[in-house]
DNA sequence: GTCAAAGGAGACAGACTTGTCTCTTTTGAT
DNA sequence: ATCAAAAGAGACAAGTCTGTCTCCTTTGAC
């Protein structure tokens, strides 16, 4: 019952902060969304931050998982590069079921909101960020550190475009110079 | 006078919300720094989302400024992709005098701030990086619009790695294959 | 010199925030 | 059945924020 309290702050916690982000919803939003007391909450977690810290390991799972299952079917780098702008491509259009409708990039989000005040945050943004780098590093095996370097340049990229600059399309224009690069390595 | 104040006041909102967020400085706080009152600010603004929005204004000259002088010795397409790259490199390491310390884009920090909950500055933030395009497209004639498009997300991404991932040298690295695409086209 | 406009200083209202605490009820293990 | 731990409900403290308002001083135009 504890882990099943817990579990459903984490959820609601990641769905509203992901949502409208993090300094624009309120403890007490989280409560009232699940039901939960405030004692409850506070028994879980030492403060909000800590609560903070658990959905953005949530949303690390969730989105590494649906990231490897994609890759999967992919037997060479060329088609790990296409799976993944495709698959970028899916989650702009909210056409991925595992994940919550496009806002961003739940870590770059919340480096920006909190990194400058709370240090423990921007390191595991930044943690995140080297995680998927090492799966794409897996999943394309044999190409250069150099190429892999601007396969993620390009992935932040075009998160950024698809949300900043409203382009969803964004990660489908850079499909066919990504594969020019890992074509030439 | 007057706009001497008003100058002023947009001056230190910009500094200010530039280095610490939007959200983690108050009005108060640009008061104190720029010594005028409050009943002052109120005259010259509706709102301090007014004020913010002056401050994306100052810093969109500012920006486009810097990176239009920058780009004016480049002679050729190519010579312009590697000013690009290296004006962001130096724009990382805090080697411009134009502008402060690296805190990554301003825009795309305003965008996840208070893009949420405040349309207008969202616009504004998607206004500025359609301006950078045009500028990048000014500068780099006969380039296709599909690559252009691969160069301004690659300018994104190295930003976002600079900041997010603390990787200084992400505009150096994208250096080589900006150049592979240009030169085939 | 006069007088209105602008500005300084800051109290204040009203609405938020996080985190603590009390009191009551439910639950689960023994 | 008992009894301690967990949870619900929410008051409350202490702080934050924006925006308004008052009172007083300075300044600049005529």
């Amino acid at each position: 019952m504890a882990l099943n309290k817990q579990t459903q702050l984490i959820d609601a916690a990641l769905q509203l902060f992901y949502e409208k982000g993090i300094n624009s919803v309120g403890i007490n939003e989280v409560l009232k969304t699940t039901g939960i007391a405030k004692k409850t909450l506070y028994n879980h977690f030492k403060s909000k931050d800590e609560l903070v810290l658990a959905a953005l390991k949530k949303r690390d799972q969730q989105f590494l998982i649906w990231l490897d299952r994609r890759l999967e079917e992919a037997d060479s780098k060329e088609k790990a590069v296409v799976v993944l702008f495709e698959s970028l491509t899916d989650w702009f259009h909210n056409q991925v079921e595992e994940l919550p409708p496009f806002r961003g990039c739940f870590f770059i989000n919340s480096a920006i909101e909190c990194g400058v005040v709370n240090n423990e945050i921007a390191a595991y943004c930044k943690d995140h960020k080297q995680q998927v780098r090492q799966l794409l590093s897996k999943r394309m095996s044999h190409l250069s550190d150099e190429v892999l370097d601007v396969i993620c340049t390009l992935k932040e990229g075009a998160i950024v475009m698809a949300y900043v600059a409203e382009d969803k399309n964004a990660a489908m224009k850079c499909l066919p110079s990504a594969l020019t690069l890992v074509a030439g390595n």
